[in-house]
DNA sequence: CCTTGACCGTGGGGTTACCCCATGGTTAAA
DNA sequence: TTTAACCATGGGGTAACCCCACGGTCAAGG
């Protein structure tokens, strides 16, 4: 298999069997004539295993560390199951973050509903976003969003 | 103020403040002596405002457009609602996207409790990852997020 | 006066997972 | 034989910085 069939094969494109084969985790052949990169069945396998890996949120180097335990022999069951339950937490973590994020812009939103536009001068760039810098400016966003208290030193003990 | 005393003052790093230098977002006088940079007050309240409006969810990219409109004597304020509630509507598909990320991600984990770490052969890396591999290897993960139907054209349509 | 440690600027490479472009060689069909 | 489709390689770009190294500068103590 060529690299365009295999890309059409394994829904990506060339340039990200290009990159996985720059990494190492696709070794192809070699067609001595002409330098082509020849793929057998198995680099499907791989591609599908690397897609799969990928949805459940693993990054390469993840992957790559799978494929080495996997070349030594090793299982690596054990470290796929300590991975996958750190990528969940990790994810929790931004979905939090995130949340936090969208609340503070809603917040944000409902108290511009009744704002003018202003025009800049000399000290104001945009009094919108102005109107959002606080007393303690490194968390207060976060402590909106969080409901924290007002001194935030938890919080900024986190940060 | 040199750059050490205004990262202190703002809570950044000087990487950050070099950085947003080089993209022209803090224009600092110099030093004719030795080069160094001179910030006035004024880049604190510019560092503030860059934050605040980071913490809304703006990029610098947004950012910077801010600060031309501002320059240009318009009101940058119009493009500001516009692009928050831009970046609510992302931020929301993000949410989504990783809340469906977590559940595939938390039914993979129960579903191998019962899975023994299986030794690598020839045609197997991980069973536990290989046994997420599903017909519809394109869509499958996202399928069992969205609890999706079988046939998946709709959500291969979305893709 | 000299040393030493803290500061400064510049330039370059690295991060993640690729995408895009240009150049030049190769192949297969018409 | 032309031509379109394919191939490899190399380089630059993304977002928002972080980190390192090199070499110059400055201020305080001995």
């Amino acid at each position: 298999m060529k690299i365009s069939q295999l890309a059409r094969n394994a829904g990506v494109t060339k340039d990200t069997i290009r990159h996985y084969v720059t990494l190492g985790m696709l070794v192809p052949d070699r067609d001595k004539s002409n330098g082509y990169q020849i793929f057998e069945e198995q680099a499907l396998s791989r591609l599908n295993f690397i897609r799969t890996a990928r949805q459940l949120g693993f990054q390469l180097g993840d992957i790559q560390q799978i494929f080495r335990d996997a070349d030594d022999a090793h299982s690596p069951c054990p470290r796929v199951r300590e991975m996958l339950q750190q990528r969940i937490i990790e994810t929790r973590i931004s979905i939090d973050d995130l949340t936090a994020l969208c609340n503070c812009m809603e917040a944000s939103m409902a108290e511009w509903k009744t704002m003018p536009d202003s025009v800049p001068d000399g000290h104001s760039v945009c009094r919108l976003i102005e109107s959002q810098i606080a007393a303690h400016p490194s968390v207060s966003c976060l402590m909106k969003a969080y409901d924290l208290d007002n001194e935030g030193s938890s919080m900024r003990a986190i940060l």
